[in-house]
DNA sequence: TCGTGGTTTGGATTATAGTCCTAAATTTTT
DNA sequence: AAAAATTTAGGACTATAATCCAAACCACGA
């Protein structure tokens, strides 16, 4: 078992990654932090000395259960379609969170990138890695040549889906929109 | 000619309006603005007591030109295509700003969504503003039924294709994702 | 000309943020 | 069990933010 140690710091990277995704990284304050992770005030600087180490750390968190997701969507799904199409479901299971805070690698990219070009790079891995992920379905799907195109078009297409969504807390777009793509996706398997 | 006193509030409207695009609203302090606009430290307090009044008469000149903008390719701009590809245009050239700053409606939305109600429900007029013209254009060129459809599915291929551009600082990206946006309106205008 | 309302200043004030420090408590190692 | 290292804990410190204030300034009509 995790040592007491290893636990606490787990539950400042949870809490942090929460508040980042709910409030946003600026407007997070370290004391929001404290308080949701039930840790002393002055405790939380044993383990990350500056916000931005914190923030590396819940990018380093997301970049793990991603990647873990992600494998195991390989393991468990057999064809690059359905695959595609695993990655478009959880847009739409995410509806309530995606409505109240947007996509959190979205957001959090669009919001680092205003001014904070260090910090934004670390953000840029998470798409990074879905990036490499959805061209891979690409090229096993037929589309070598194009699979990093496609990936970022579905890219695209899922981060205007969920702005436009949560501007207009429409869900129905969302809906509308996640099938909107199945069928693209089904179309391109169909004539690859 | 305005009074001093209106050229020094249009100066901070334009130094805050400046600054919330490219440093994000949160990150921008009156001391920012105080310094941009050229303006002594106390005295903006005479022009906007707290920074909510200052964004909100920030977005209110964003209405002011934007109206401005579309009844002027209304005037000028025979056909609803020819105008729906003007407002694609625009994207297409403001290419350096938007790799910079990213989409100055979206990402001032995608920021104050995530726990300032209030102020979003003020920038959401600015989607309001163009959805409403976007679906004018649509419902003209004969999709009167789906010209609300159309216009948001238009507004959120504009939103994924900058985020996308902006993460991948890819000039190439937006320029084919305004190229094909522009396919699909022809589409759609040859077959009305 | 004088005074009155609008405007200009710079600095004062208060709140909150991020960061640091040190001593106590606890765990681990010897 | 003693010594060493790790972790806890609360509060102190500094920087910066937002906001306020009061004195000075200025324009213009009575």
């Amino acid at each position: 078992m995790a040592t007491k140690s290893e636990r606490t710091q787990q539950r400042i990277i949870d809490a942090a990654n929460q508040l980042f995704y709910r409030k946003g990284y600026n407007r997070t304050s370290f004391t929001d932090v404290v308080d949701e992770a039930e840790v002393p005030r002055g405790n939380i600087y044993y383990y990350f000395k500056t916000k931005e180490e914190m923030l590396k750390a819940v990018i380093k968190h997301r970049m793990e259960t991603t990647t873990l997701m992600l494998s195991e969507w390989e393991k468990s799904i057999k064809t690059p379609l359905d695959r595609l199409e695993r990655f478009v479901q959880i847009m739409y299971d995410s509806t309530p969170a995606l409505l109240r805070s947007g996509c959190p690698m979205g957001s959090l990219n669009v919001e680092l990138a205003k001014d904070q070009p260090e910090l934004k790079s670390d953000a840029k891995q998470l798409f990074d890695l879905f990036q490499q992920w959805l061209a891979k379905q690409f090229t096993q799907m037929g589309y070598p040549e194009e699979a990093r195109e496609l990936s970022l078009e579905l890219l695209a297409r899922g981060q205007g889906i969920i702005v436009i969504a949560q501007v207009y807390q429409d869900p129905g777009f969302l809906e509308r929109g996640t099938k909107e793509i199945n069928r693209w996706l089904e179309n391109l398997d169909r004539y690859a």
